[in-house]
RNA sequence: GGGCGCUUAGCUCAGUUGGCUAGAGCAUCUCGUUUACACCGAGAGGGUCGGGGGUUCGAGUCCCUCAGCGCCCACCA
């Protein structure tokens, strides 16, 4: 079959794809006797289609895929999606807003409905998507973070914690959202610079600041540190009357040592509803705590005439009060501060004192290596003590320092779309409750109660993100039976048994905190295994510019699907891992898509160029290298191919691809192909071709597939699963004249093109190498002859040891007096360098030998090819 | 306030434990229709590795310090 001149990848890519699925390359089998390999892939959010991002960590992980499956191992890439709690949750009330309605209106169950549906076209979508970048992952095995599977998992999970006493339900403040009318985990929050009012008001005695009046309303604690000597005849507890907001108040001092003395005027008023450091202070000390803004953000009727009004109406109008009663001392225009918002949606958080429920990450109630611990120390361990890897090293610290300053995880949230809380309510006629927490709903219905209910919240996302490793291996039928307990389908679970723990976590460092160490925590729990040997980081995508890609600038927005058609995806895959290191952020570059396109149409020619030359129905045989070029490219494909394999092992994708990209076009395309113009060796071309189709698999897995299985010179084998090569090492020797022509050709090339020469002679004297390659040569430097004399004259070369002469007459060669005494100067200082080295004694003494060894035997090259240099020079100058 | 990272060619970035004359892609310049490929071939130019100091026989690489940029965490009423 013929291949044209052009590789189009569009006209191939889905049908290889296809042909993988047929073929059924990618399922695992846990009854394998290979070696088992195995990796979860980070479920995307069903929010819609895949970005950039999504393209880069299919990509790394695809390549560890398909490089493991090569070498043989029995691999699982077990793919997944995720409900992505509160980003879909955000997506649905927001086009419900739109449509003019809410979802109370609506009702919990069309509210579900119509989420289900989204998430379902979203995923379809995306399941497609990720086959286009070439994921060869198992889709027999897809799952999804809400199906009936993993919220038994996360029941199982729950229930366990609360029996041990590691979930507990308590008011607490928390980030209040009254937009998504949820709270919040402190992850989730980001701050937004903000320029506010701050103003100074009399607060009976003192003075005191705020950037928030409307939250003063039931302020009766006046708080300042014990030490601050201005306020030395305040004793804690001493009350005052004073003219406040509605009419005059008691207020009582509090002395607590969190109150910074040189901020403001040292002295503040607390709201310990509506803040987290305001509500620590009144725990320490017993006090009262009011809610003063209702969960829609509208002040409560404490607020007497502001009752009803929304913040930021009531705001200025109390300031207008408290100015009439001639309270306000000052107002500061230009205060900055940071507003806590919702990162999802972008709500203004408001600290509330609610009901939730918690995780406690300090108890220690987990046993671990065979000792009580607490979670937290538990996530502290398996990576103090290496049990798992984080790549790059560096997120040690980062993460360390999360754990650290660790509270306890508060896991309810107020929204529908979720896994809800397995935990149900009632009541007696007394007015007495009653709580189940199960895994399945409880069934008893006794007399003088009323039926249970439902806890109404559902549980963080990150809660059932947390059980992927596992809860993805459980046999989903075994998971139905209830007589079965969690450790029961664990053991019994073949998938579970053979694939965890996983090798490998690839994500990016953005999700460190709210999964991977999520994942630690539960995985430690249940299984008493670490989820995954090694956890990679990659970076973030930014836009061309180097700043974030952001919505608000869509020509920023990078989108692969816009690429794929026009580049293809191996060139997308290749662009998105050059020149990228783990951890680090990369730039946008149409440079590098444009590159890896040519790099796939360079190999796709070099196909062609071979297949013309072989013909049809081919038979790969055992090469036999003859010449010095036969050697030399073996020796360097085998270099290459170990090479490779070091740095994938030790996920160095970037040094991989470029030793990979020099090897394919450098050596194999600009020197052996052309050498192989002049000394033809059919097998080897052949055989170093589908070395080369197997070893750039892994990073271009289409056009790889797609020359292979044009070739068909083994019949319908599939180059997804052959086997990493195994090179036949070659004669050194032979390897080493390799690139003696090459320095003979390279010196040819360049004094032809400085000289604008064309058609010289290169004369020799006695030389096998010139003698055994003068074809070769010959073509490569394109000379017009190479011949051997008695005795040569012409323009001598001088970076070979071979004596040989380019025939150019006297005058022509005047041009080259320049550029050889540029040359000779150059050399000069490298010589002097290096005697220098060599007279430093303490560089002798104490350099190991072989460094030492190496520049004595540089030295000496350098010093003949400057006297041959010196000499070539000194005749032109005489001339 | 605490921490992390970056600063290497015009641009985007590699450079594993310190050791050949510091590399790549893109861009630039010159030449080129030769049994694949102009999405190509041959050749060239371009860097005091952010500044300063130190350790070492030897520093882009290790230590200290300064500067600029980016990010994370905490958050002050």
């Amino acid at each position: 079959m013929k291949l044209p001149k052009i590789y189009e990848p569009g006209e191939y890519e889905s049908d290889i794809y296809a042909l993988w699925e047929k073929s059924r390359v990618f399922l695992a089998d846990p009854t394998s006797k290979k070696e088992h390999f195995s990796i979860a892939m980070p479920p995307p959010n069903e929010t819609g289609t895949l970005s950039i991002g999504h393209a880069l960590f299919l990509t790394l992980q695809d390549i560890m895929a398909r490089y493991n499956r090569l070498h043989g191992k029995d691999v699982l890439w077990l793919p997944g999606t995720d409900h992505a709690a509160l980003a879909v949750n955000a997506i649905i009330e927001k086009k419900l807003t739109e449509e003019g309605t809410t979802k109370h209106e609506i009702g919990r169950e069309a509210f579900l409905e119509r989420t289900r549906e989204f998430v379902g076209n979203s995923r379809e979508t995306m399941l497609g998507q990720m086959r286009a970048m070439g994921a060869s992952a198992d889709w027999s095995r897809l799952r999804y973070t809400l199906d009936d599977t993993l919220n038994r998992c996360v029941n199982e999970t729950f229930v366990k914690m609360y029996a041990d006493g590691l979930i507990y339900r308590g008011s607490r403040i928390v980030n209040w959202d009254p937009n998504l009318e949820t709270n919040v985990s402190d992850d989730e929050v980001v701050y937004v610079e903000e320029k506010a009012k701050f103003y100074t008001f009399k607060y009976g005695p003192f003075e005191i600041g705020t950037a928030r009046p409307e939250t003063k309303f039931g302020d009766k604690y006046v708080v300042m540190h014990p030490d601050d000597k201005r306020y030395t005849k305040y004793k804690h507890g001493d009350t005052f009357e004073t003219e406040w907001i509605n009419g005059p108040i008691t207020a009582t001092i509090i002395k607590d040592e969190s109150v910074d003395p040189q901020f403001g005027t040292g002295v503040m008023t607390i709201t310990p509803w509506h803040s987290l450091v305001d509500f620590e202070i009144a725990e320490r000390h017993g006090l009262d705590k009011e809610q003063i803004i209702d969960f829609h953000g509208n002040l409560l009727p404490i607020a007497e005439e502001f009752a009803g009004m929304p913040i930021a109406e009531a705001r200025d109008k109390i300031v207008e009060k408290l100015a009439g009663k001639g309270l306000l001392v000052k107002t500061d225009e230009n205060y900055a501060h940071n507003i806590a918002v919702n990162e999802r949606g972008k709500g203004v958080i408001e600290p509330q004192i609610r009901l939730q429920w918690f995780i406690d990450v300090n108890k220690p109630a987990v046993e671990w290596k065979g000792e009580q611990r607490s979670l937290k120390e538990v996530m502290q361990l398996v990576i103090r003590e290496n049990d798992i890897d984080i790549v790059p090293e560096r997120f040690e610290k980062v993460y360390f320092h999360w754990i650290d300053n660790l509270r306890d995880w508060c896991i309810s949230r107020q929204i529908w779309w979720g896994h809800r809380i397995p935990v149900w309510y009632r009541k007696d006629t007394d007015g007495r409750e009653e709580t189940y927490a199960g895994v399945q709903p409880p069934t008893d219905e006794s007399e003088g109660w009323h039926e249970w209910e439902q806890d109404p919240d559902t549980l963080d996302t990150w809660f059932s993100s947390g059980l992927w490793t596992w809860s993805t291996l459980i046999d989903q039928d075994l998971a139905q039976d209830y007589s079965l307990t969690l450790d029961d389908l664990l053991r019994k679970s073949a998938d579970f048994q053979a694939y965890h723990p996983t090798n490998v976590l690839e994500t990016g460092w953005d999700i460190l905190f709210f999964w991977v160490a999520r994942m630690i925590l539960t995985t430690t729990y249940i299984t008493g295994e670490i989820p995954f040997k090694t956890t990679y980081l990659h970076g973030m995508i930014r836009a061309e510019d180097g700043k974030k890609m952001s919505k608000s600038r869509p020509e920023s927005i990078i989108d692969p699907l816009t690429i794929i058609p026009k580049y293809g995806t191996d060139a997308l895959r290749m662009a998105l891992i050059m020149g990228v290191t783990p951890g680090n952020d990369q730039s946008w570059g149409w440079g590098k898509i444009e590159a890896n396109r040519n790099f796939c149409n360079k190999l796709w020619n070099i196909a062609r160029y071979i297949e013309d030359l072989i013909g049809d129905n081919y038979k790969p045989s055992k090469p036999e290298p003859a010449t010095a070029a036969d050697h030399w490219i073996l020796s360097k494909l085998q270099h290459s191919t170990d090479l490779i394999g070091e740095h994938l092992d030790n996920y160095r994708f970037s040094e991989a691809y470029e030793v990979l990209y020099h090897f394919v076009w450098d050596d194999f395309a600009d020197w052996y192909i052309e050498a192989s113009k002049a000394q033809q060796n059919l097998p080897l071309l052949a055989y170093c071709l589908e070395a080369i189709l197997v070893i750039m698999h892994p990073f271009a897995p289409f056009v790889t597939e797609t020359i292979w299985q044009t070739l068909a010179w083994e019949g319908d084998s599939i180059l997804a699963v052959r086997e990493w090569p195994k090179i036949h090492s070659a004669n050194v020797k032979a390897a080493k004249m390799f690139e003696e022509i090459q320095a003979i050709v390279t010196e040819s090339r360049f004094i032809t093109t400085a000289l604008k020469t064309s058609g010289a002679t290169l004369y020799y004297t006695d030389e096998s190498v010139l003698r055994e390659n003068a074809e070769l040569i010959k073509r490569l430097a394109r000379l017009k002859d190479v011949t051997e004399v008695r005795d040569g004259n012409g323009l001598y070369l001088t970076s070979t040891s071979a004596r040989c002469w380019l025939d150019i007459d006297t005058e022509t060669a005047q041009g080259y007096l320049k550029e050889l005494e540029g040359k000779q100067e150059a050399q000069k200082r490298a010589v002097e360098q290096l005697e220098k080295r060599l007279a430093n004694k303490a560089y002798v003494d104490n350099a190991p030998k072989e460094i030492v060894e190496q520049t004595n035997s540089q030295l000496e090259e350098a010093r003949q090819l400057l006297a041959s240099i010196q000499a070539e020079y000194d005749r032109f100058a005489k001339a």
